[in-house]
DNA sequence: AGTGGTTTTGCAATCGATTACAATTCCGTT
DNA sequence: AACGGAATTGTAATCGATTGCAAAACCACT
């Protein structure tokens, strides 16, 4: 009775008509049992015997009934879903790491919310209220900015689980996916190094920036344990978008001395400068060697082939998620940093120095 | 006393403990009003005075109340969410495209599920499940393929609201985003044509798929309209990637009377025919034009930069999000179909034909 | 003070599941 | 047949908001 009225007065509103779903009650009616029967028949529950679970069953795909999850999550108190917060969605480095964190969260019955802050602290506010307020049951973090005051991260207050990837906080004791940049970097230019490069220059990223900062640090360690003074203008600053790797490109080689190498600190910034040594009709890698960093997909096939360092993204993805995962279960409760291996992918973009 | 007794139960089982949120009674409680008022108070209904408002604001912020949404979800009968659901989550080509649905779905409140089919069947039905348990009020699908009986399709079981973009669902009444493939692809050629190539190939993308078929076809009917012969092996198909556009590139030159430019279903395999190109010591263009389709974002600073042409990704975005929420808020009803137009970028790729 | 009308407020139902606890059934034993 | 204990099932509370309807408060005007 109650469930016709219900039925008569929602599609007296919705004017497509017919909304109307079946909901565990109805099961519990055509199957003839109670709705905790019915809901403990459907998630499998060793409380019901096999000869009823059957019955439901019946009833339930006969009437075409999938459980609502908004009434279920309220129940559960649980969203069941993850929080995967970016600082552009358009850069084409996340895709993989997407991939991944999507492989995991689905293998465990988690939907992927996306978030995306252009590096505006209010949206990033934002994303931590809808970890408040039950949106999501965890992030996973790729800015490196944290609202400071943020009710969330008061250790009072139930911190909510949080995975910071591929980016630093500090001061806070949250679990990381990270790579050793400063290693990686480093690597890269002790491979110019020993192609027989002196002349070796560093197209740095942002320095306000931890990750810049840090790849920079590599490049001149390597440079300082070979024995080599860094002339002044071999660290121009990019953006990491390739037309600032052009510009940068530009300003090495309008000077005296331009170097025989250039380390770019992402691969866009290296595209960018592959195409300012063409225009100027010097060819890669005969008479300038470039490497970058990332491997994007399209580095592979950009002409000449990318040196580049490659992170693992989609495991980069996997472990966050997974890490995710096991701090929600509670399986992890003192948050770990997690450091992802990187490795030197050489291709047609460098070679040895020129005489 | 009941909500003591919740929080002793609760804390009890949670080891984090003090994760007490606190819900629209407490705060009730503190303004010395019902929870009824405190909810319309927050909701910026009229029917509170600003004195009473004030108030309840006041407790809010004290507590530092957020509402439960999956408690106001379950209410309301609604998810605030939408699924943008995709072929394969890591193909660049969809980056803007996110972007452009992410931007206008956030201003309208809603949050954005991703979606990942892999083009499995089993996969896609899952989204559509979703659809049907209402953990999103609707999809924007950017697969071609629709479970076929799935109810959600059904006329009467109150349609889901979907938008389906740059791909074609046939036999449904949906909503579409598209360009003109024909049209664009005909465009391309046609720029060929006039800078005096007369053998022109086209590297099909899979034909299985109606978006293969219909740049092939705009192809046709440009050589067509010029009176030029198509030689048999002129159209090799790839499946997308640059390595197929390298093969299919290879195909095309180890044969007699090979073209002097190539129209190339997409940018990636016009990366990979120029690499191919440069191989044999071919120059782009010198030799050979190439022409891509898409636009993706390193096409400008690939060396040569790519003629190709663009689809507007963020517009296409906003624009499905837009139609879809017109749906949801039953605005607009009978299914419209919006064309976005298309621009050919004439870049460093092509060049007048060789004598 | 009483009346009628308009604002504000509160009570309690509701959304649709899950689950603690009580009630019932079942089954083997005596 | 009666009994005890285990296995099933049912009743009703619960999750935390929103909202229809009734009650209360307020106000102006006789």
């Amino acid at each position: 009775m109650t469930s016709a009225h219900a039925a008569r007065r929602r599609t007296g509103k919705t004017k497509a008509g017919m909304n109307q779903r079946t909901k565990i009650k109805d099961i519990a009616r055509v199957a003839g049992v109670s709705t905790a029967t019915v809901s403990r028949a459907l998630s499998d529950s060793s409380l019901v015997t096999e000869a009823t679970r059957e019955k439901v069953r019946e009833a339930a795909s006969q009437l075409n009934y999938r459980a609502n999850v908004r009434a279920r999550n309220l129940r559960i108190q649980k969203s069941m879903a993850v929080l995967l917060v970016v600082r552009n969605m358009s850069n084409p480095f996340y895709l993989e790491i997407f991939k991944g964190v999507e492989a995991i969260a689905r293998a465990a019955g988690y939907v992927l919310l996306m978030g995306n802050t252009e590096d505006d602290p209010e949206r990033e506010a934002e994303y931590f209220d809808m970890l408040h307020d039950g949106q999501a049951d965890g992030m996973i973090l790729m800015t490196g900015a944290v609202p400071s005051d943020h009710v969330v991260l008061r250790p009072a207050s139930g911190l909510a689980p949080i995975v910071v990837a591929l980016e630093a906080v500090e001061d806070c004791d949250l679990a990381h996916v990270q790579i050793d940049n400063r290693a990686a970097a480093k690597e890269a230019v002790n491979y110019l190094l020993s192609l027989g490069h002196r002349r070796i220059a560093h197209i740095c990223g942002p320095l306000p920036e931890i990750l810049g900062r840090l790849r920079l640090d590599g490049y001149r360690t390597a440079m300082a344990e070979a024995g080599l003074k860094i002339p002044d203008h071999y660290e121009p600053v990019g953006d990491y978008s390739s037309q600032s790797g052009r510009e940068c490109c530009a300003s090495l080689f309008d000077r005296d001395e331009p170097p025989t190498a250039i380390f770019a600190a992402n691969d866009e910034m290296a595209f960018g400068a592959i195409g300012e040594l063409r225009r100027r009709g010097l060819s890669v890698p005969e008479d300038v060697s470039v490497v970058g960093f990332d491997n994007l997909f399209i580095s592979e096939s950009y002409s000449p082939a990318l040196t580049t360092v490659n992170q693992p993204r989609i495991e980069i993805g996997q472990t966050a998620m997974t890490m995710l995962l096991d701090i929600i279960s509670a399986r992890q409760s003192t948050p770990q940093t997690i450091e992802m291996p990187t490795e030197l992918v050489v291709r047609q973009s460098t070679g040895p120095a020129p005489l």
